[in-house]
DNA sequence: GCAATTTGGTAAAACGATACACTTAAAATC
DNA sequence: GATTTTAAGTGTATCGTTTTACCAAATTGC
């Protein structure tokens, strides 16, 4: 199934076993010292920005000796001495979850523009593998974590890391239980709170909900949004769908959250009174329920309505696109860089919790009620 | 369109301003020594595995100790000491695309078995960000690097890192003109040549194929993949659509691949006499045309029959399922992480090729042509 | 039975930065 | 003018490992 093969005729380079950037010599804080006929402190001290203690001509011959011998600091010893790594440790399920993907991809970003480096575990929710991670990182000197999607059936789990300053995205403190926490979330229940009111507006008055099992935070937060939301305007809000656990849960791709959506179909389809439309925990789930209505024959959104959450790329990708809720996704993740990497506050306080307003995404898959559906619904109202 | 507030009486453990995990003593190779009252050297000689110098009882000593103090050695210090830190550079355009995603996870879970740690770089292929995450490498001891489809103009661009043990996913040796370099790819003209063989049995003749343009190994290799497969069959290769770089190349999400699908759907669409089925380079770009010619009325797989490669997991999704070549992507990631860590062999030699074979994923997006078609095309190569 | 080797073990010098404790000269204070 | 303060800079111990060189006892060869 696979060969290997070793071309050694493709040495595009003549042997030369002499020495082109031979040994490499790495440059170090002596060599910038001697350069600069200056003491290493100065020059170390010059690396830390610690200019008030150098004079300007000092200063700029420590600048010029280091541009000339392209020095770089080695963070090993620099780590050694100080025991701190200018690393972010971020644990996150799984990056193929698209929505994660584009999470941790905002997250590095934003750690680079900090002069931080991202170390990624992705866990699987395999807690073996998660603990492991976290038990390497003192060893490596990360001081600092940022944790996606955490179960909230993790009490007290993190306290067992209490020297690193933790950052959770969608998590809720209290379920955590731990003493210094920051987070960073979306506002869940006015997401929900939208894509009930967008299809109230157009008229659906018989709203079902779909969510995989009530695992993180989010998840509890969405469904109770969409529970406040109905009651508010009197709706029935008993058509809350809540499935188990698929069995691919751990599964790589998260394309088990589809499948949530697929097996969630037949169940919808099956409420009676049928649903108008449905709000999906994510967009994930309401793109497995549209591609499996689709194949079964009812239309979208003629026949049913979809709206997801999170306006992850993909969502623009389904036919006909899918009308969502969208997190900003970029300005949660420079948030929580923000906030794992600010010095903490007095250590008395228990952290600070940031939460964002989500955003409507009108695409395709909303529209109307049948008019028979809505005159259905319209009688029994008056009634 | 944020807040954040500080909720100081969340703190759920008792203030407790004493010790419980207090300072996190953290213990030493010397603690170790002391427990197990042998030498330092022989402690870390057992951490290293050189068991000879050890004799059993003073090796069950040390274990013991390491035990009951639970001692990590610090990473730091040992990195000091040798020049080499335990983690793998990997460089990717960026996480978002699916298949990149894919990819990334399974390397790092290679990565992870072997001991190693990722760090991670999603570059955007923006050339200044690489060769800042590349220059700092060095500092922070990093020597192995993986690099995921790099361009194929980056002749010699790596050359400056030569001290780093490269393997390229997704690339050329003969591009990238390395000295020494190790690549990792799939069979790409065999995949496209399946997809042709694929739609041939169907009874296809007229074939078109969609790429963007051909800034990486696999999109020239896919290309000739292609008309050297149509040209064994004696077809028309010319339908060989490569579209210019969409405005949109360097966005975040790699869903310009759809837009590059959605754009190709209208010039193949135009092309004359048009074609029964297409190829496209990969998933993404599929799922775009999928997408489109849905929109545009004309029936995917009855008028007209569409394939990919890659079989991202994202392809399960779409409605049809599409039909694609798949590309093994554990095992090449973990080919790619165990090559980077190989003791480098032979300094003479050039690096080996490791080269996958794809495998047909049969979908809903391919079906006979339709008979008229089938029937005028039947004619003219009687003719 | 004596030299040569093997086996099991140790002491101490690095690795490359940081930070503490100092020094010295100049400036400011009284 | 004597004393204190500030500014600018240096010497060196130290972080926690690895590694080299070295040593003693036990084993082997002849």
């Amino acid at each position: 199934m696979r060969f290997s093969g070793t071309l050694g005729d493709l040495n595009v380079m003549p042997p030369k076993s002499g020495s082109p950037t031979d040994a490499a010599e790495r440059v170090t804080i002596q060599d910038v010292a001697k350069a600069a006929s200056v003491s290493v402190s100065s020059v170390s001290n010059y690396m830390n920005n610690r200019f008030h203690r150098l004079g300007t001509e000092t200063r700029t011959r420590i600048a010029t000796a280091i541009a000339e011998l392209d020095f770089r600091p080695n963070q090993a010893a620099r780590q050694l001495k100080t025991g701190k790594a200018r690393v972010i440790a971020l644990v996150v399920p799984s990056i193929v979850n698209p929505f994660n993907g584009q999470m941790v991809f905002s997250i590095e970003q934003a750690a680079v523009k900090a002069g931080y480096r991202v170390h990624l575990c992705n866990t699987m929710r395999d807690p073996k593998l998660e603990k492991e991670f976290l038990d390497n990182l003192a060893a490596i000197g990360v001081a600092d974590l940022i944790t996606i999607a955490p179960l909230n059936t993790r009490r007290g789990y993190y306290s067992a890391w209490s020297d690193l300053s933790i950052v959770a995205v969608d998590a809720n403190r209290l379920d955590l239980k731990l003493a210094r926490l920051d987070t960073v979330n979306l506002d869940h229940e006015a997401a929900i709170g939208m894509a009930v009111e967008h299809l109230f507006a157009l008229g659906h008055r018989r709203i079902a909900y779909v969510t995989d099992p009530l695992i993180t935070h989010s998840r509890v937060m969405r469904l109770s949004g969409f529970k406040k939301a109905m009651k508010d305007r009197e709706l029935d809000d008993s058509q809350a769908v809540v499935l188990e656990r698929h069995q691919s849960a751990l599964d790589i791709a998260d394309a088990q959250m589809v499948e949530v959506g697929r097996d969630a179909a037949s169940d919808v389809a099956a409420l009676s009174p049928r649903p108008t439309a449905i709000i999906a925990f994510n967009d994930m789930i309401a793109l497995g329920l549209l591609a499996t209505f689709r194949s079964a024959g009812i239309a979208v959104p003629k026949d049913m309505s979809i709206i997801g959450v999170d306006d992850a790329w993909i969502s623009q990708l389904s036919f006909p696109a899918l009308t969502t809720i969208r997190q900003p996704i970029e300005a949660m993740a420079a948030a929580a860089v923000e906030s794992v990497l600010k010095p903490s506050a007095a250590p008395t306080s228990a952290g600070s919790d940031t939460i964002f307003l989500p955003e409507l995404v009108i695409r395709d898959t909303c529209a109307k009620p049948q008019e028979e559906v809505a005159t259905h619904i319209r009688k029994r109202r008056l009634e």
